[in-house]
RNA sequence: GGGGAGAUACUCAAGCGGUCAACGAGGACAGACUGUAAAUCUGUUGCCAACGGCUUCGUAGGUUCGAAUCCUGCUCUCCCCA
């Protein structure tokens, strides 16, 4: 039954494992959860490592719980964080919640899998209950201990963001009680919130529960993994076009990507070395990125979504001279530049330019300013239509692709399609 | 309650009356090389009508021909003593 831990043990997905956890996992079925607090309307990237876990607990048979954190959310996990942050107002949250339990359907079966807010018990739980409850359980000296409140002690921290690991321990109990859950997963920085909960149920319930973690995904190079420098990537395409997601992916590096691949996708062990030694092989083809990027792409946004990336990247990427673009239909031209950040003037802005910088930073915030833009241009950086341009060329109308569309690039991986009107 | 230190661009961090749009490092972006990789080398990194101009050094005033640099009030942060 349990092949579970040494599947994520050879995706490099685990971390720190609760003594036992093994042994129990053997014995049969079990149910397994999750947290996701809703601090935005959409999951990001960093979230698909947890949510992969739950693919892998229901493939292994056993039963997901995903867990939106409605209560928590108002909170605040002070975990990993150097400073206190900002309450969302309660409004933000419902609205993050459901956005989220949405974005949660695309990935579990929820037939078998389970999907649950924890304001559905905290909702109703007065303080004095709480604190009677749960507080009296779990000593401050045990709270402090904890790094994510050990690291703050100096800097500050409220009581809020203090009490917050009383919260999720109380949802592990909760589970526990009326879910027969006895295992919770999560980042390595949730550790300290996943023991207050083994702990508490020890001690309110006499019982035993497991948790384990997954490493921090980081990038070979040291950075953080799931930024661009247009910041986070998101899974809801209002936030990162489909073809920026499926960018992402594709530009990881090598390292990374064979990294990837095992955490992100569900192929095999033999599928995912046979990739590394054909990419091996062919390193300019790019194989293992490309299908790592097709994978995650068609499980968040579906097989459409990873034939218009694909075709916007060939495009873009290939050696697409100006003729070929210029012989695009509009329809052509809407469809592979769909995900291409997109910024409409009028004919009357366009002929008022003086020079490109005008255009570029301007009329359109390709660029952030005319000197950047005049930078840019010098160091040989920006083409239009695909064709390298200097600062004293204006485009013409006859320039315009179909009349009405600018395909500007900025370097080597920033296209923008302007629309005049 | 008493005493001390500090607030500089994305971050760290120099500067302590003119030569400061502000040393340096990191980051970021770009160019070359490549494979939309990594590494490396190079350039850029406040704004503009640009061999010049304008606005920046917590905030509001003041001294001075001239201030990020000196003085005063205010706000905030940190440290020590009680």
């Amino acid at each position: 039954m349990n092949n579970f831990l040494n599947e994520l043990k050879w995706r490099g997905m685990l971390a720190d494992v609760m003594p036992g956890t093994e042994d129990w996992l053997n014995q049969g079925p079990i149910a397994g959860y999750v947290g996701f607090d809703p601090t935005a309307d959409s999951l990001h990237v960093g979230h698909l490592v947890q949510i992969m876990l739950l693919v892998h607990l229901q493939r292994a048979g056993h039963t997901p719980i995903a867990l939106i954190g409605g209560a928590t959310g108002m909170v605040g996990d002070p975990s990993g964080k150097s400073q206190e942050r900002n309450l969302l107002t309660p409004d933000t949250i419902a609205h993050n919640t459901q956005a989220i339990q949405k974005q949660m359907e695309a990935f579990l079966d929820f037939s078998s899998a389970k999907l649950l807010n924890n304001l559905d018990w905290f909702g109703n739980m007065g303080f004095i209950d709480f604190i009677r409850d749960v507080g009296k359980h779990i000593p401050v000296n045990y709270m402090t201990a904890k790094e994510s409140v050990k690291k703050r002690l100096e800097t500050g921290m409220s009581f809020t963001e203090f009490t917050y690991q009383l919260l999720q321990g109380y949802d592990f109990y909760y589970l526990y009680q009326h879910h027969h859950c006895r295992l919770q997963m999560g980042g390595t920085d949730q550790w300290g919130n996943m023991t207050t909960g083994t702990e508490l149920i020890r001690r309110k319930a006499g019982g035993e529960a497991f948790a384990f973690t997954t490493p921090l995904i980081t990038k070979a190079d040291g950075t953080k993994f799931g930024k661009t420098e247009s910041g986070n990537v998101w899974l809801s395409p209002e936030k990162t076009s489909v073809y920026d997601f499926y960018q992402f992916w594709l530009r990881s590096s090598d390292a990374d990507a064979a990294r990837y691949i095992r955490i992100f996708t569900l192929k095999s062990k033999e599928e995912v070395e046979a990739l590394e030694s054909e990419h091996q092989g062919a390193p300019h083809e790019l194989k293992l990125q490309r299908c790592l990027a097709e994978d995650i792409t068609q499980r968040v946004h579906g097989q459409e979504g990873v034939i218009m990336a694909e075709k916007t990247s060939n495009f873009l990427f290939g050696k697409a001279s100006t003729e070929e673009l210029k012989s695009l239909s509009e329809k052509e031209i809407l469809q592979i530049f769909n995900g291409v950040p997109t910024f409409f003037i009028s004919h009357s802005d366009l002929s008022s330019c003086s020079e490109l910088a005008d255009l570029l930073a301007v009329k359109t915030s390709i660029f952030s300013s005319k000197g950047e833009a005049r930078r840019m241009i010098q160091s040989n950086a920006v083409s239009v239509n695909q064709s390298r341009v200097a600062n004293d060329f204006l485009p013409a109308p006859e320039n315009l692709i179909q009349g009405k569309y600018l395909l500007v690039q900025k370097g080597k991986k920033n296209h923008n399609l302007i629309v005049i009107q």
